[in-house]
DNA sequence: GTTCCTGCAAATAATTTGCATACCT
DNA sequence: AGGTATGCAAATTATTTGCAGGAAC
């Protein structure tokens, strides 16, 4: 299946229109392995050549939230929001606190801790959001 | 001791003067046990008697934050930041979606991930930053 | 007295919204 | 054609900053 071809099964589940601007944002967005903010997503947009203007950005985003497509997350001591495919191998990131670089980290270690939450609170989870930051293998170095 | 004794403390170990509105927001936090955002905080302070301006608000919680007496984190899916105590016992938090009350939970299920990350990355974790969402108790009886 | 803190108002940053036009189906 | 999406500019919300006066040490 060509990419083009995923790109539009995602928004035709999603009961969207197919429009370049969505198309280009599903691409950059499956490009950037980490989650990227609404601001840099416009810039790298606009490089690309894609007209389309930040309150664009933010609207395709929040649809694509709605419908599940991607995933709103904020890091620490960053005000600004940033988005990222959803994945179907649910992972985490590490965030660099020196370079600001972001590494994805497969798997999860929550299953039985939401498990246990389940049991002992008599709470529904529905989801976590976790953020590990510290300082990455290049930033130890330059120190 | 008394309390406010104790807040001098704090006060005096970050090098920060000791003001009516910093023994203020630190009384709130402390009878606060989960996280406020600044804004709250301000109304709450304002309801007590308390003088004080919302970027006092600001600038007293980055201080604070600074000197390690508050952790500022993020919700999923809300713009502000929140700030509580810094607390010796790390623990994490339930955010009910429905109502949005905040529950805390004792332990934390991250410390061998992080020696994992530390051992496999090559990644110095200095902290990180876990939220939890469903549905508490009450309100799964709701529904 | 000096230095740090606070209040106010204005600035900035992040995000949202209204409305007219343009584009998908 | 009909409805939805987009662009632009203006509005909102969250947070920060400059400066003058006030309080802590």
């Amino acid at each position: 299946m060509k990419q083009s071809d995923k790109y539009a099964e995602i928004l035709k589940k999603g009961d969207l229109r197919a429009t370049k601007q969505r198309y280009a944002i599903l691409e950059v967005l499956d490009c950037n392995g980490a989650p990227v903010s609404a601001e840099d997503l416009y810039i790298q947009l606009k490089r690309k050549g894609i007209p389309i203007s930040l309150s664009t950005v933010y609207r395709i985003l929040d649809a694509f939230q709605e419908k599940g497509i991607v995933v709103r997350s904020n890091f620490p001591d960053v005000s600004k929001a940033v988005y990222e495919l959803f994945c179907e191998e649910h992972h985490h990131h590490l965030l660099c606190v020196d370079c600001r670089r972001v590494f994805p980290v497969e798997g999860c270690p929550l299953e039985d801790y939401e498990r246990l939450i389940e049991e002992r609170l008599n709470f529904t989870v529905k989801g976590h959001n976790l953020e590990v930051y510290g300082h990455c293998k290049d930033c130890k170095k330059k120190t």
